[in-house]
DNA sequence: CGACGATTTGAAATCAGTCAAGAGCAGTGG
DNA sequence: CCACTGCTCTTGACTGATTTCAAATCGTCG
């Protein structure tokens, strides 16, 4: 049996990307009481309508939230990774207002709301890192709005290659030049807003372009830079440049 | 010379919303350190790479967010009115990521970031509402995202109008049956994502249909159930239910 | 009255959707 | 080990909602 780092440690190094956090604040997040679940691919981690007794803190796997409109048409708002605090959004207000699901197996740790709530406000650096979480969210909302809205197939579907390109670097699960990518072309679609068929032509038109290549379930990126010109992608939206170093 | 209320009492309100005041919290936020302004229309707010150092509560008038893509569509967010913390999203982050601009004439207070911070960690009940309100407009990006990707032209615009009507009853600043909409078809395309040309034609069609009839510059809805059901309007993203009574 | 922006309308073009069918791949069980 | 099954991916032909282009009308304000 060896070392093991206690399971809270990625909300550690991820809040500390917005605040200063000393021993105790890192003493408080990482002794949260919390259960530890397997979720099987397709599990629900919230459902709209419910009232969340728990945050979730993604170990492994990947989640989306999505929302299904009237007409049956599914909208996912974005793709979350290890270290995600996947459902802060939902959690803290009463009634959940959108799903949340596992886009693959996922291991994730659960934590009653009220002890984030309650450490949130004895500890105002851990709360501050909790508040920006949720803003960097909202702020990936916004842009996924502006590409569902405003740009063309080609261009949002490079979009979405290279905020998550982007996202698993810096999250240290994958590179720019390429990553897997555990979507099928329906999920990619849901989340483009474009349908299957239509994600199939685009990505066989990027691929032909040299852009990108790819197997069942992984993209290579040939030149990140390239591709972010064709996806119209500044990395601003992500407040990368805002976060600070990562401490010794 | 008569009576009047403080100029920051709109705060005070909205946070009841979601948390209960006591005498010094109230007595805090209306102390807070402040300046107000008027903007003309189109003026800016916050600017997209600005470093904002005052958040922005709207006394009268409107104002958007929005964000311009690279091949020069804009993207419009959400429309915000008199109450609105309009900008806690940009001000809290480092760097703005999406510009705030006045739709029509504008009285705003500006408040410096830093007290609103200060403020929100020493009185958690004032924190957890201003929280709260990020996350309310995070729920309103979700919305339009599903509004811009899944809805087709006339679903998407019945919905923006109910969603319209039911902000301003609760405001206190119009009605269910209709309103006053400062917004030009050109700004109402960009919100809801269709060219100027299309929103026309839709607007028309809902007119035509009965669901609507309009003047130039304001909306009067016939029945506003029925526009709901043609809008795909489901409240829950306001979280109107999980507000808390207006005190007496 | 004149001018400018906003709205309205028509006709043509286009991007993405729909429908349909075949091929590929992975897991299951005999 | 192979056949079966079900899902995902791929491709083609056709359709349609929305855009684009263009011009006329309306309203407001100096």
């Amino acid at each position: 049996m060896h070392m093991r780092l206690p399971v809270l440690t990625p909300i550690v190094t991820r809040l500390q990307r917005w605040s200063v956090l000393d021993d105790q604040d890192r003493e408080a997040i990482l002794s949260l009481p919390h259960v530890v679940r397997d979720l099987a691919v397709h599990e629900h981690i919230v459902r709209e309508g419910d009232r969340p007794q728990y945050s979730c803190l993604l170990l492994s796997g990947y989640a989306y939230r999505h929302k299904v409109a009237g007409n049956g048409g599914r909208q996912i708002f974005s793709i979350h990774m290890r270290g995600d605090l996947v459902d802060l959004q939902n959690s803290l207000l009463k009634t959940a207002d959108h799903n949340v699901q596992a886009l693959t197996k996922v291991e994730a740790a659960f934590i009653p709301v009220e002890a984030i709530k309650t450490l949130a406000f004895e500890r105002p650096s851990v709360g501050l890192g909790l508040w920006y979480e949720t803003l960097v969210d909202a702020s990936i909302f916004r842009e996924w709005t502006l590409n569902v809205g405003r740009r063309n197939a080609r261009t949002r579907t490079a979009h979405l290659l290279c905020e998550l390109a982007l996202r698993l670097d810096w999250e240290g699960l994958g590179s720019r030049d390429g990553y897997e990518l555990p979507m099928t072309q329906e999920e990619l679609g849901d989340a483009l807003a474009l349908t299957p068929v239509h994600v199939n032509r685009t990505l066989k038109a990027l691929g032909e372009e040299g852009f990108i290549s790819r197997t069942r379930r992984s993209v290579t990126i040939a030149d990140w830079e390239k591709l972010a010109r064709v996806g119209d992608f500044d990395t601003r939206y992500l407040h990368i440049k805002d976060a600070l170093p990562v401490p010794a």
